[in-house]
RNA sequence: CGCGGAGUGGAGCAGUCCGGUAGCUCGUCGGGCUCAUAACCCGAAGGUCGUUGGUUCAAAUCCAGCCUCCGCAACCA
């Protein structure tokens, strides 16, 4: 009775703006794999949420006269209501303001300083006295302050430091023995030759702002950002709290999905403070990459640039834009993004291909047997082409998914789409039609098309949950037979059921015209 | 010599690890079908695989050099 576990994760967004289709990107990614495991089967916990402390944010709610709580308030619930209208399908939501984390990190703090892996130390760094920041040498342009430009001198703060150096050669060992720790394979390397260049201790405490989890046992510090939030991956399981039963049930994570730009986060800190506490590793951080415009910038909340999911959402549907998120873009590397290649996956894959499949199909049900067929069908060894693609389609499917190639296993299940559009081609059913003693071969061929929605509908469900029971219902598939077990089983469908045609499931969309609407939302 | 990625028909990509007829989607052109959301199906044109050299019977693929673009360089999904 005990189900496998699986515990994924997304990173917690920084909401020092509203979400933006990056942040849909990686969480719909999540949330796919999520609704997959649970479909094969498995007890999922599936993980988002918010990182808030901060000095930036600190500094945006004065800007807005507002008290940081209040400020990130604000902002999480649009990010909430985003994951709603988006229909993400997490277990938890994770605020590093919600009391047990702070709770939780203080414990972790300490214990790690008894431990002797956290020291009191001088933090050094170029300071700029309006923007009341620190910056490292490197960050620093034309040797003054990043942000605004002006002088910055170099100042020292009492801080607390982890020992990070001396993880070195373990995380190094740990991607020697475990290649699949952290993939792709690219940021593998690219993290390894980081360590190799020298690792220096890590700054975890501050002093020169107050909007953080405060260090309890030295008031004057607040615990800065990493230690405070990577730690919610196992924070939000209970860890280190009265009830750590969910922490014990799915602790180590199978993965944690981050964004390319904070992998060495990801790859290099959170296992060295794992190892520090001596816990288990998760099994693995997948890198993702980017979506970029077409000038190749990338999206980004101080740009301004962003594309709002919500408008994209509200014209499309929420699944049309997962579908796309999912199919246009390999997962491990950046692409760009433009209307046009939305409403084209839409227009070619959803409206021509399935869409127009599913029409087709019931439509000729109808129309030859009234929506029921008759249960003396007949059957014909042109079909086995079909039936072959369709029934060896869960096993392929899975060996993409498995390694997050999410755009190939879409590919197939469009790949069976396509053989079953030219198997009605092929098989010209209108013209069987005409000849009522093909009349059981008809239904066969049309039988035959119903199926293959049905092994669709299951398969695709994870990426679109809200269209699956729309084809469902006009194909007449019970859950009974859209379950996972029956995705590659020939004949689940009962031949009595009532087929009948619904409206459009992706209506077409004119492109000059919608691209022309589109332009309206730029400013 | 900081680190990493990329360069393949008009566009976007796969193939490169492990050498052997260059593949997919879109676009273009021609044809077919009439069940369907003017959707679907078939066919054709179009590439000396960034560049130079090397290894080999054979290179998009392996090796060396060069050019171009992009990312990272300690708080960006």
């Amino acid at each position: 009775m005990n189900k496998k576990t699986f515990y994924i994760t997304t990173p917690i967004y920084y909401p020092s703006g509203n979400p933006h289709l990056g942040h849909s990107y990686c969480t719909v990614a999540a949330d796919v794999i999520a609704r997959y495991k649970r479909l094969a089967g498995y007890d999922v916990m599936f993980l988002t949420g918010t990182d808030e402390h901060g000095q930036k944010i600190e500094l945006n709610a004065q800007k807005e006269n507002l008290q940081p709580k209040e400020y990130v308030d604000k902002l999480v619930d649009e990010f909430r209501q985003l994951w709603d209208i988006m229909d993400i399908s997490n277990d938890r939501y994770i605020r590093t303001t919600d009391d047990y984390h702070v709770k939780a990190v203080q414990k972790i703090f300490k214990k790690l300083y008894e431990k002797g892996e956290i020291y009191k130390g001088k933090y050094e760094g170029w300071y700029c006295t309006p923007c009341e920041s620190f910056w490292t040498q490197a960050q620093l342009v034309d040797e003054k302050c990043p942000d605004c430009g002006r002088e910055v001198k170099l100042t020292r703060e009492e801080a607390y430091f982890f020992k990070l150096a001396k993880y070195a050669d373990r995380i190094l060992k740990l991607y020697d023995e475990n290649p699949e720790f952290l993939e792709p394979e690219s940021r593998r390397h690219e993290m390894a030759n980081f360590i190799k260049s020298g690792l220096n201790d890590l700054c975890v405490s501050r002093t020169s702002f107050s909007w953080g989890i405060p260090v309890d046992f030295d008031q004057k510090h607040v615990v800065y950002v990493w230690l405070d939030a990577l730690t919610n991956y196992i924070t939000a399981l209970g860890y280190s709290s009265d009830d750590d039963s969910d922490f014990k049930k799915y602790w180590p994570a199978n993965v944690h999905f981050v964004g390319k730009e904070i992998v060495r986060f990801h790859a290099i800190i959170w296992p060295a403070i794992l190892m520090a506490l001596d816990l288990p590793l998760p099994h693995k951080i997948f890198g993702h990459g980017w979506l970029l415009f077409g000038d190749g910038t990338k999206m980004s909340k101080s740009k301004g640039n962003v594309v709002d999911p919500q408008i994209l959402c509200d014209r499309y549907g929420v699944d049309a834009i997962k579908y796309f998120l999912m199919r246009e873009i390999p997962f491990g590397s950046d692409s760009v993004f433009t209307n046009e290649a939305l409403i084209k996956r839409i227009n070619f894959d959803l409206a021509n291909d399935l869409g127009n499949l599913l029409s087709r199909t019931t439509s000729m049900i109808e129309k030859y047997f009234d929506g029921i067929l008759p249960e003396t069908i007949e059957k014909n060894a042109e079909d086995n082409d079909l039936i072959d693609m369709a029934v060896s389609l869960r096993e392929k499917y899975i060996g993409y998914m498995e390694k997050f190639q999410f755009s190939n296993a879409l590919a197939k299940v469009w790949k069976l789409i396509s053989k079953a559009n030219k198997y009605i081609e092929e098989t010209a059913p209108w013209a069987l039609s005409r000849d009522q003693k093909q009349n059981n071969r008809l239904a066969c061929i049309l039988y035959n098309l119903c199926e293959v929605l049905r092994i669709v509908t299951i398969l695709i469900t994870p990426f679109m949950p809200n269209t699956s029971p729309i084809i469902a219902d006009q194909i007449g598939a019970t859950d009974e037979v859209l379950s996972w077990e029956l995705a590659n089983k020939w004949g689940g469908l009962s031949l009595t059921t009532k087929i009948k045609k619904g409206k459009a499931l992706f209506p077409r969309i004119d492109m000059q015209k919608e691209l022309e609407e589109l332009n309206r939302f730029v400013n």
